[in-house]
DNA sequence: AAAAAAATCATGGAAAAAGGGGAGACGGCA
DNA sequence: TGCCGTCTCCCCTTTTTCCATGATTTTTTT
């Protein structure tokens, strides 16, 4: 029986271009794609793929959540996560959440197959790629942010100061404070400067 | 006569999709592919295309550079930008080096097939939302830096204070301050946070 | 239900940035 | 030559951030 696959991009040229490699590809059937998360989960309601091929970067919502939540709901649908060069930061994140693989967008046809076989038996497929900046990225670790360190941090990236963040959260002053300080520490940033230029780097905001 | 149209990008499921999308389009010709600037180069060296597409992103230059390049050496040859979303604060600097249009990566067909007709012709296309995104970018001016307050802004990014700042750059930690205080002004952030932020997303940094 | 993580609040002090003003030196250019 | 932009430097005050420490409550996970 062919693998069903189904592709979440928010690129169409993307998703054509997987469309054409895997498209005589015996074994492997596209049925079909999503350009957003929402429309990822409506198309999962009426049917399941065997693999998911899911970019990262997803116009309503980070692929590293969707991710987590196809694989809640769906436990038997497999995830490769796709990413360009520098996002590769997100790998761990992504495999933490459930993706059985990750393949680079600039990966061979070869390459892409190979996962998709991989993973569709239920193993794990790192591209070789990735897997090296998975070693990087483990020494200069990415943090985890918490729900309330996110909403300070996007508005410190707006420009307001404590007094303003505390008043449109509704909590003290010092509150806002002790987030922003834990930001710090797990950012390793010494002042807010770094702070929000990692943070816009490393896609959190 | 068709158009012969090459393709820089180094997202080899890019190069795929583009030339699958334009593959049973007659007129168009797709006439090879390059995967970073040097064999973008050495390609033309051979033979010139009428139309690339460019992707802004390549691992060795900017696409904004080898748009340049490009364009001084081969007149003959109009280019048209490739871009995500987030970088459309790339398309004024593209178009000023040359180019002919700009296409975002998640365009349709028609869009992709219409901005090579047209751009072939000598004339410009810009996809809606990146003419749109151009109009913002315009609106909420982009500030012109100077050498100075470049590295100024470089360096307060890096979450370097004054005082380290001024010890690097051989001036007074007061000089820097000044600077400083242009930078918020003509970025009209009211503290660093926002600063950073407009500098990053605006490619300053 | 217990343990761990997250969110909340506080005090007090040191360091840095923000905001205001003023001013001299230099080079390019009209 | 005189103007303009840039770079340089300084003082003062207020605001904000940064740092250290400690503690309570709520939520989530195990």
């Amino acid at each position: 029986m062919a693998t069903n696959v189904f592709i979440v991009d928010d690129h169409y040229m993307v998703i054509e271009g997987i469309r054409s490699l895997l498209q005589n590809v015996k074994d492997i059937e596209c049925t079909g794609h999503a350009m957003n998360a929402v429309s990822c989960l409506a198309f999962l309601q009426q049917q399941q793929p065997d693999v998911i091929l899911m970019d990262i970067n997803l116009p309503d919502k980070s692929g590293i959540e969707l991710c987590k939540e196809v694989r809640e709901k769906y436990p038997a649908v497999f995830i490769i996560g796709l990413s360009t060069f520098n996002q590769q930061s997100f790998i761990q994140k992504m495999m933490d959440n459930g993706a059985s693989g990750y393949v680079l967008k600039n990966a061979t046809q070869e390459e892409l197959i190979a996962a998709i076989a991989i993973v569709a038996k239920g193993g794990h497929f790192l591209s070789e790629e990735a897997a090296l900046s998975l070693r990087k990225y483990n020494a200069g670790d990415m943090p985890l942010l918490t729900r309330r360190e996110k909403e300070v941090l996007t508005l410190i990236a707006e420009g307001m100061t404590n007094a303003e963040i505390a008043q449109k959260l509704f909590i003290s002053t010092t509150t806002v404070d002790t987030h922003r300080k834990n930001l710090l520490e797990k950012f390793h940033a010494k002042n807010t400067a770094l702070l929000v230029k990692l943070a816009l780097s490393q896609g959190h905001l």
